[in-house]
RNA sequence: GUGGCUGUAGCUCACCAGGUAGAGCACCGGAUUGUGGCUCCGGAGGUAGCGGGUUCGAGACCCGUCAGCCACCCCA
């Protein structure tokens, strides 16, 4: 007999844990509508060459990346690997950015890497994307949106926000070539890794990990110097309005994005607790995407949450859910169950709220109190021989020292809604 | 794609100069047959990731492979 495994890096998210991810949803759900933010529900598979054409030719996550494979049609496909060039094909697909747009997705992503923590092949994100807006108040809601949610779950205390400003690509192609021209003059200083993205992807080299090429770039030319005038006040802009927000950042001038579509604002919020892989959010501005997708000339700004390293950051910061059931009902043998089943179901009927679990499989009222106590159940419902004859229920709680007590049928509900009340002011 | 560490019951781990597996927790049952949490007693559960090699004999040594973890790379 053959045992199966999940496929390397694609992980199952158990029981356990849903609870906690539940619970980041829908804090990210509020958040997200209290902004006016709606959410847009799109394909896992584009055509290669949506993300081809938007995240860059000689990136790494479409060079090597990607999981790509021809369909039936012998048309190339891919798992998205990341969710805004999907967003923006369907926004220009379905002209939705004539007006300003707010819009958020979640859901998996794919990138084919070497799996380690906060880093799966199969992941997830929550996206957001406006589009319509030129002018930094955009960026500053984003972002002022990006800490909400991080103080409604509890983590904004561990995140720092990394900021800066890229400019047009105008702007890098100058930066580009003088921070090429100066690096080439120190080609033999720079780590491997550097020298071959002399070539490929200069930018990148800005933040290597390497000291020594840090410390090559400590005098190279600085991106702000090659801002034209609107970008830099634009800038500055964007940071009076975080002042304003009370929301406290670091510029960081080295701090260049992975996909090539960004252009002016980027920014990320790391984090000390995750190890390497420290970016929880990142994001920025997109304002030649839409019509690189062929849609009419629309600015465009947006981030991303990895959804897993946000939960592993409020695991390693103990934040905790749990939802153990309202009731757990017994009952002494096929008669006492058959009794109880209409009577439960009205009661699940008239209170929605309530989690009622019922014991399955029989056992003896010991195995089942035994059963009641390790679901984490407030109440043990309890319909024995006495009580079925009697029309009546005993009711025993199993997380506070009070006696249990026996009411008729007919005082259940306003006993449970009393009880429902004080559970909803404590 | 590169490197390091690891792979024994559901979980966390141990043992042994290489001689054919154990603990804790969890699970099931019981301690006067309508009541949990504590304690005690008992029970079930592993072809030691997989394949090959060395050996009279390997979970223990070697090789390969797969997987996990961490880091590089890259990114959320």
């Amino acid at each position: 007999m053959t045992t199966f495994r999940a496929i390397r890096g694609m992980v199952d998210i158990l029981p356990e844990d849903t609870p906690l991810w539940q619970s980041m949803e829908t804090a990210a759900l509020e958040v997200l509508s209290s902004y006016g933010y709606a959410e847009i529900r799109l394909p896992i598979i584009e055509p290669t060459e949506v993300f081809a054409r938007s995240i860059g030719e000689v990136t790494d996550i479409v060079e090597k990346e990607m999981y790509s494979f021809a369909d039936r049609n012998d048309d190339s496909m891919t798992l998205r690997p990341e969710g805004t060039a999907g967003c923006v094909r369907a926004v220009v697909q379905h002209n939705l950015a004539v007006t300003p747009q707010r819009l958020w997705y979640m859901g998996p992503m794919f990138r084919y890497e070497r799996p380690q923590k906060g880093r799966q092949r199969q992941f997830h994100q929550l996206g957001v994307e406006a589009f319509g807006v030129a002018t930094p108040d955009q960026d500053a809601e984003l972002i002022a949106l990006s800490r909400q949610l991080w103080r409604r779950l509890g983590v904004d205390d561990a995140l720092t926000l990394e900021i800066n400003s890229i400019g047009s690509a105008d702007d890098r192609a100058r930066f580009r070539d003088a921070l090429v021209g100066y690096l080439g003059e120190h080609r033999e200083s720079l780590d491997e890794d550097s020298q071959r993205r002399l070539e490929t992807n200069p930018l990148r080299i800005l933040d290597s990990k390497s000291p020594d090429t840090q410390a090559v770039l400590d005098s190279a030319p600085v991106l702000s110097d090659y801002l034209d005038a609107e970008t830099q006040a634009e800038f500055t802009e964007l940071l009076n309005q975080l002042d304003a927000l009370g929301i406290a950042y670091v510029v960081n001038p080295r701090l260049v994005r992975g996909l090539d579509y960004y252009n002016k604002t980027v920014f990320e919020w790391t984090t000390e607790h995750l190890g390497a892989q420290s970016t929880v959010c990142g994001g920025g501005r997109y304002d030649t995407l839409v019509s690189t997708f062929g849609g009419k000339d629309t600015p465009a700004a947006g981030f991303a949450v990895g959804l897993e390293r946000l939960i592993l950051l409020m695991q390693a910061l103990d934040i905790t859910v749990s939802a153990p059931a309202d009731l757990y009902v017994v009952t002494a043998d096929d008669d006492a169950y058959r009794h109880s089943l209409p009577r439960l179901d009205a009661l699940r009927r008239h209170f929605p709220d309530l989690d009622i679990v019922q014991h399955l499989g029989g056992g003896s009222f010991k195995s089942q109190f035994k059963r009641a106590d390790k679901s984490g159940a407030a109440w043990a419902l309890v319909y024995g021989d006495a009580e079925v004859a009697n029309n009546q229920v005993t009711l025993k709680p199993l997380r506070a020292e009070a006696e249990q007590q026996t009411v008729a049928d007919a005082e259940l509900e306003s006993f449970l809604a009393s009880y429902l009340a004080a559970a909803q002011s404590a």
